[in-house]
DNA sequence: ATAGCTGCAAATCATTTGCACGAAT
DNA sequence: ATTCGTGCAAATGATTTGCAGCTAT
């Protein structure tokens, strides 16, 4: 049933079956890392950095400690992460924060632009509090987690091109680049 | 609750909750499509053809009715669409095949890299027979689905370039172009 | 014959929603 | 005081899986 290691979409839910670990953790079949303990928060690097991040929900009106809690971890952790790892995390420094309300903070705060989310191969919604502002994406490392904001002034630009070249507008595009860190291969 | 008209990933589910048209249908607020009627298979483009798929799943041992009928859909319908979406089509044509086994057929195709996958920005998952065996990207029209194969070389040189600055392996990468078609502006 | 398929029903799983209660303004 | 936020439990909806029966080979 384990399909090749290429980045293909089989294998869908298979990877958050084991719900304790990154959403990373064994993504590849062929990656070098088999499984790393539980409740280990990706290591991430963030090598673009620009601290523009508000310690308070714009949009929100009421400031509530459930929201200073999602809003101090999302300070503290780097990477990608999931509403469901986040809210592991909440509960294992006893922050007492409802799955729900994680969801909803969450969302509230990528509409209000705070933070970034992109989805893993598998369909999963992940969470990453964003340091730049201007339009970026990521290199993101397939066993560990570790992020790299990139810009790419020239994809934009080609992407932009190849729409209007066949007469699209309103243009949008996502981009992800996935890969195994050095540290990871080194490893 | 409606955020601003951007490719953001809120109003997740919100997109397919309308079980009967296509994905795309009402996927930004801004569209300038407002409803199309139902069991509207997506009109597509497929500007750079290629014929190399086969009629049978290379991997598969039997070949089945079943089987047979979503390859024939799938060699009929241009542009992506959801195991759903493909089944509801199939039961049209009468042609009595389980969305089980819908669902199967498509997995076994991607990892025979016989179709294509992406995901709409919600995280349903898409598939659409691909011309070009070779990678590549699509850009894709919001309202209607209409889609084109694009190819990139030089995107892909400058991931996999990015990528190794950043000391990463193993690079691969996942782009997809939204906007809005030509036909769907001008109506 | 017989290992694969198929499809129904039931199971998963992430995410959402209804609703009554608690808290921020 | 109100209105908004919270969290539990239940609902959703896409996708997967168990399993008994069917079917290509």
């Amino acid at each position: 049933m384990q399909g090749p290691g290429v980045i293909s979409s089989c294998n869908r839910k298979a990877w958050l079956r084991c719900c304790g670990g990154t959403p990373w953790a064994g993504s590849d079949p062929t990656a070098h890392n088999g499984g790393m303990p539980e409740q280990h928060p990706a290591i991430n690097t963030r090598e673009m950095v620009g601290s523009t991040v508000p310690q308070t929900i714009s949009k929100a009106t009421r400031n509530t400690r459930q929201r200073a809690e999602v809003l101090a971890l999302l300070g503290e952790v780097d990477g990608f992460h999931t509403a469901q790892q986040l809210h592991r995390m909440l509960c294992d420094r006893d922050a007492r924060v409802g799955l729900t309300t994680v969801y909803r903070t969450l969302q509230l705060l990528v509409e209000a632009g705070e933070i970034d989310s992109t989805r893993l191969p598998g369909g999963e919604q992940l969470f990453r509090q964003c340091s730049q502002s201007r339009h970026h994406h990521h290199l993101v490392c397939r066993s560990c987690g570790r992020t790299v904001e990139v810009a790419g002034p020239a994809v934009e630009r080609w992407a932009n091109q190849v729409a209007a070249e066949h007469g699209f507008t309103d243009v949008g595009h996502t981009l992800e680049i996935f890969g195994n860190c050095a540290a990871c291969a080194a490893s």
